[in-house]
DNA sequence: ACGATTTATCTAATGTGATTAGATCATAAT
DNA sequence: ATTATGATCTAATCACATTAGATAAATCGT
């Protein structure tokens, strides 16, 4: 018998991060966790409210990394050369933890103020560096949800391997990304 | 005791596709599945290989019905009014099947043929539709990368809840496509 | 230092879903 | 009718999630 293992919520959930990336997020079970913590899964029940619960952590600690991420990518730099950094560092994000970033696009509770606030931060950051564009409130949204499309289109099919053929998605992605910069510029 | 239920891989299919769209992927389970179609669970084996070949199943369902809805949705139109009329498409063909389309982005075994063959149709409309721009061969692929990246981009986000604010998305869809086909005319 | 409280962890039990093996029974073919 | 085929079933097993309640380790007040 062990005794104590010492765990806390945040040691779980970052376990469970780990796990996400490493093997995928379908085979992060309660199961599989608890066994890589050295403890019984009804344990897990003490940091976690069950699957669901750990989900909605995982989103949380996602939504997050990807909100400063983005923040740190965009300090110092302006307009085309900030909203292409944002870019980069969103694919950055989601390659280097590929489990974790799909987990934090699904079922976003609209009552969870803290995954409310997460996701706050990443639209606040877009709209922080669509200022210099002088957009009208309504358009400032319109381009934000067109920012995050963008990089999350790509990147899911990315990590769906949806690009099969032997051509460099590095590349394809500078495309896309001037193409959304070129279909910015008609709107200021 | 029914005796014989008359099921065939297609019934089956459609049923689970029906359900997907309903009430959701996740609960598409071959027990509710059974018990809507009148039968037990084991007696669906006959017709799919479990879980993750239903899963198969319906992805290519999906693909062959977007692939369907995007061709159509190109007949008779060129350059950018064909072009809007695919993003259109794609993204009613994902409002009107949730289920089905959220099933198409996963796991591509690159082994299987006919999943290749109706995810190449998608593509082959797009390239057809890019051909009077004029592009190199490797153009047009990061193109075509591009433009289902930014319609899955959106799609995948709407039915995430992710837009929370009262402002249409419809007039942000309109708003991408308008990006996308300004960034795509400096490409000519 | 000691007993009382708290709480981290456990065992046991239940439920749901997937899957396999092999039996049964309806239909079709002869 | 007889047999062969195959669609469907029952029974059994397994993995995972979840709840209830027991136990034992740590902590706290004295």
């Amino acid at each position: 018998m062990a005794g104590r293992v010492g765990l806390d919520k945040q040691s779980v959930v970052e376990a469970a991060a780990k796990m996400a990336d490493e093997r995928g997020l379908q085979r992060v079970t309660l199961s599989a966790l608890a066994d890589s913590l050295g403890v019984r899964t009804p344990s897990l029940y003490h940091y976690i409210d069950g699957s669901d619960g750990l989900r909605r952590e995982l989103a949380l600690y996602g939504l997050r990394g990807l909100g400063m991420g983005l923040q740190w990518a965009a300090v110092g730099k302006q307009t085309d050369q900030a909203i292409e950094a944002m870019f980069l560092s969103y694919r950055a994000f989601a390659r280097e933890h590929p489990g974790v970033y799909e987990v934090t696009l699904r079922a976003p509770d609209p009552l969870d103020e803290e995954l409310r606030s997460a996701s706050q931060r990443v639209v606040d950051t877009v709209l922080a560096v669509l200022e210099p564009y002088r957009l009208s409130p309504d358009d400032a949204i319109h381009v934000v949800r067109s920012f995050r499309a963008t990089a999350h289109g790509f990147v899911a099919l990315e990590a769906a391997g949806a690009f099969g053929l032997p051509l460099s998605p590095e590349q394809s992605y500078r495309r896309l990304i001037a193409v959304f910069l070129n279909g910015l510029r008609m709107l200021e």
